[in-house]
DNA sequence: CGGATTTGACCTGCGC
DNA sequence: GCGCAGGTCAAATCCG
């Protein structure tokens, strides 16, 4: 039986070809999952070794959105968590427009707005 | 049933 | 030239 549904996909050298800007965010909160006006969709989750959490990658569930999101813990605080998003959003917010109530329930998340983050 | 999630495996780039 | 690390994708599975 050969193999089926194997790796045949033609990938581009060129994914350097663009850098996109990457905005790092920290917010206090012992979820992972924060609901900031999007859906996200984990797709990947690798250990770092700087930290002893795993770094989770999170990508925007809209075909129009080519924006990723990458959650990685703090390693002095395990109550806190960094958001880096990547790229921009290119559709308007509305799967989550009825969610934006909820987002009021997060009033404990502090948003430390800073590009700190160097490319 | 659909959507979302999880884990493993593979690929590429860089360093020495 | 080879090895290592990091990053991403695919398929299968689970829940509401």
């Amino acid at each position: 039986m050969v193999i089926i549904g194997f790796r045949s996909k033609i990938k581009k050298t060129n994914q350097k070809k663009k850098r996109e800007p990457r905005f790092a965010f920290i917010t206090k909160s012992e979820f992972d999952h924060l609901e900031d006006g999007y859906r996200w969709r984990k797709y990947g989750q690798k250990a770092v070794k700087n930290n002893s959490y795993p770094r989770s990658y999170y990508r925007c569930t809209n075909a129009s959105c080519n924006v990723k999101k990458h959650v990685e813990r703090s390693f002095n605080d395990s109550s806190i968590v960094v958001t880096t998003y990547e790229g921009k959003h290119t559709h308007f917010p509305s799967p989550v427009i009825a969610r934006t109530n909820l987002n009021t329930h997060f009033g404990s998340s502090i948003m430390h707005g800073g590009n700190y983050l160097s490319q």
